[in-house]
DNA sequence: ATAGCCTTGAGC
DNA sequence: GCTCAAGGCTAT
């Protein structure tokens, strides 16, 4: 079992790690975003080097076999051990308490919080196998961080407004582990117990090997607070596959998944028409049952994206962020046409942010001509406009089963146009929210995934590294394409959907969005501050799809190229166009770890939401959820 | 940067 | 009030 665990880590993904963040549930009231602090470890340009080394994650967060409480995996005196005597899962100190979701020693509970608080970056310059023990633990702070994670050390628990005391939403985990530990202690005790104990979960964390003991493999704490519930049959990536082999273009018609669908192609409604799809399939038929299934906790990925610029990023401070989970898409629908984009500032928006108001874009004296590299490109974008047709048409059908949270939506008018929707009576219809928000991002994975196999480079890739691909950076896409929504359309503290409908603080917060929505709006105002245009964005999504370092490539090598490009596309064009912004290619950068971050925590919103039994039917989002955690 | 010890403060 | 986990402080 463990070496199962310890395979599947090793070769899912990587990329250097990343702290996470701060969020969750963090109590985000106080004083807003007021970190100071920025220390940014981050990679220095000569520990790049080793940056790109993958690492993994992801699965880890996730136990392999057991579900059910009942048939947890077996553990040996090594687990007894941690079970009974409180040692620390990441390095075998003693515990101090429970930390950040499961018991941890002082010293790893301090690590996790100065690593996450303030954005720490490392890396491994071994393999990423480094033992973590007491002595040991100082040497490689990436693989400590990396099990912290793996062991199931919460980043939620980490508060963005660094709020003291109190209790947090971890509380009654804590107290279901201790009752458990309890039992087990008890039971122990009658029977001189050799190995199997009837329960071992625990927040006592993944074990991992490392040092003489063997390990624990018990829940995390998700898996509590599933108990009973069944395990999720994974299907395999029937979606993903159909998308992906289908041949380019068909005009079938839909799909599956989303409630109704209505007409064709054009009408939009549901996803793409890929034909394949409609075979596998089923077509589900709207949003409604409530199923429990439980989906297996994990989550996370590895952090960091891997992007390794060659120069030096020296970050200036910035602020803080948070987070929320939209993701919805559609590209800037104002400036992804490549012929309007003039390198100025194209994406500026009147925001209320207050990052130091931008020089005002000058178009460079010697007007620079935009590369035929970046406008090709371009040509793979997928047109914005329809793509918001098509989501506007699955909100519609969302809305339409939940009058309530139409009702409240579009109070102001009757349909289509922008609704506000701020708290109120917001109770019955948070639920409906999430579920819009869920089937908005579904959507857009189905036109993420069109525009990926018509995108330059990836085209080429077989269907086994697309698939790969996108598996990884799909949350990370969708996020950057929701940032980029909020810099072009977002005016106030509302955040905008892709179908022109706006959600306030108090709804977000209310679903658990609120923390990832400051984050959010933290990088939404540094892009501003930076002129992020919609040439730079189309890099940065290359950037982010093309990702090297995700394990098992076949074609690493073609990977690795196009990212080159792209990244040397980037800089050359930041260099030209915005020579008044600083070091404005690192910046852009230096922004997709916080969107990694942000893309993590979103999938671990949907999951840990997915595992308490809210109702997903959305099959293409299931399914890259899936992928990451199995 | 680490890690031991101290202060906080929502929830019970 | 008491708990105890989360943040803060500071000598190494
Ligand atoms: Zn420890
Ligand atoms: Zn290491």
């Amino acid at each position: 079992m463990i070496e199962a665990l310890e395979a599947s880590r090793d070769r899912e993904r990587s990329l250097p790690m990343s702290p996470l963040a701060m969020c969750g549930n963090s109590f985000v009231g106080k004083n807003g975003p007021e970190c100071h602090q920025v220390s940014r470890p981050e990679c220095h340009p000569s520990s790049r080097a080793s940056c790109d080394n993958t690492d993994t994650v992801l699965s880890q967060f996730q136990h392999p076999g057991a579900s059910s409480m009942n048939e947890l995996p077996a553990f040996g005196r090594g687990d007894f051990k941690h079970l009974i005597e409180e040692l620390c899962p990441v390095c075998g100190d003693k515990v101090s308490g429970y930390h950040y979701g499961l018991q941890t020693c002082e010293s790893c509970k301090g690590f996790f919080k100065r690593t996450v608080q303030n954005r720490k970056v490392y890396s491994c310059v071994e393999n990423q196998e480094c033992i973590i023990d007491k002595t040991q633990r100082k040497r490689c702070p990436y693989c400590r961080f990396q099990k912290c994670l793996v062991v199931g050390m919460k980043l939620e628990a980490v508060r963005a407004d660094r709020m003291r005391g109190g209790r947090n939403k971890f509380g009654p985990m804590y107290k279901r582990d201790r009752a458990l530990r309890q039992q087990v202690r008890r039971q122990q005790q009658h029977h001189q117990l050799y190995e199997h104990l009837p329960c071992d979960s625990g927040l006592g964390g993944i074990h991992t090997p490392h040092h003489d003991t063997p390990t624990i493999a018990d829940l995390s704490s998700v898996d509590l607070l599933a108990i009973d519930s069944t395990p999720p049959d994974i299907k395999p990536d029937i979606n993903l596959l159909n998308l992906m082999s289908v041949s380019a273009m068909e005009g079938g018609s839909l799909t599956a998944q989303s409630p109704h669908c209505s007409s064709g192609p054009s009408s939009g409604l549901v996803p793409p028409p890929y034909s394949s799809v409609q075979h596998n399939q089923t077509t589900s038929d709207d949003m409604s049952s409530l199923m429990s299934s439980s989906l297996h906790s994990s989550h996370k990925a590895p952090l960091q994206p891997t992007y390794h610029p060659r120069l030096d990023m020296s970050m200036p401070p910035d602020t803080h962020m948070s987070p929320i989970h939209t993701f919805s898409n559609c590209g800037p629908c104002i400036d992804t046409l490549p012929h309007k984009l003039l390198p100025g500032g194209a994406m500026h928006l009147p925001g209320t942010m207050t990052y130091p108001s931008t020089p005002t874009s000058v178009i460079p004296k010697q007007v620079p001509q935009v590369s035929q590299f970046i406008k090709d490109l371009h040509k793979c974008e997928p047109n914005s406009c329809e793509v918001q047709h098509k989501l506007m048409s699955v909100t519609e059908t969302a809305l339409q089963c939940h009058c309530g949270l139409a009702a409240m939506l579009r109070h102001n008018t009757g349909h289509q146009g922008p609704l506000m929707m701020h708290n109120g009576q917001m109770e019955n219809n948070s639920r409906a929210l999430f579920q819009l928000l869920a089937d908005i991002c579904d959507q857009s994975l189905f036109i993420l995934v069109e525009w990926a196999r018509g995108a330059c480079f990836f085209s080429e890739l077989k269907v086994e590294d697309q698939m790969k691909l996108l598996q990884n950076c799909w949350s990370e896409l969708l996020i950057l394409e929701f940032i980029n929504r909020q810099i072009s359309q977002s005016d106030g503290d509302d955040l905008v959907l892709v179908t022109g409908d706006k959600v306030g603080k108090d709804m977000l917060t209310k679903i658990g969005l609120g923390d990832m929505k400051t984050r959010i709006q933290e990088v939404v105002k540094k892009l501003r501050y930076l002129q992020l245009d919609s040439n730079e964005y189309v890099c940065l999504r290359y950037l982010i799809l093309l990702n090297q370092d995700i394990c098992g490539l076949l074609n690493r090598h073609l990977v690795h190229e196009a990212q080159e490009k792209v990244n040397t596309a980037l800089m050359e064009y930041c260099t030209a166009f915005y020579s008044q912004v600083h070091d404005k290619f690192g910046e852009l950068l230096m922004q997709l770890p916080e969107i990694r971050l942000i893309s993590m925590m979103a999938e671990d919103y949907l999951n840990s939401r997915h595992i308490s039994g809210d109702v997903l039917e959305n099959t293409l989002l299931i399914e890259m959820l899936h992928s990451k955690h199995k």
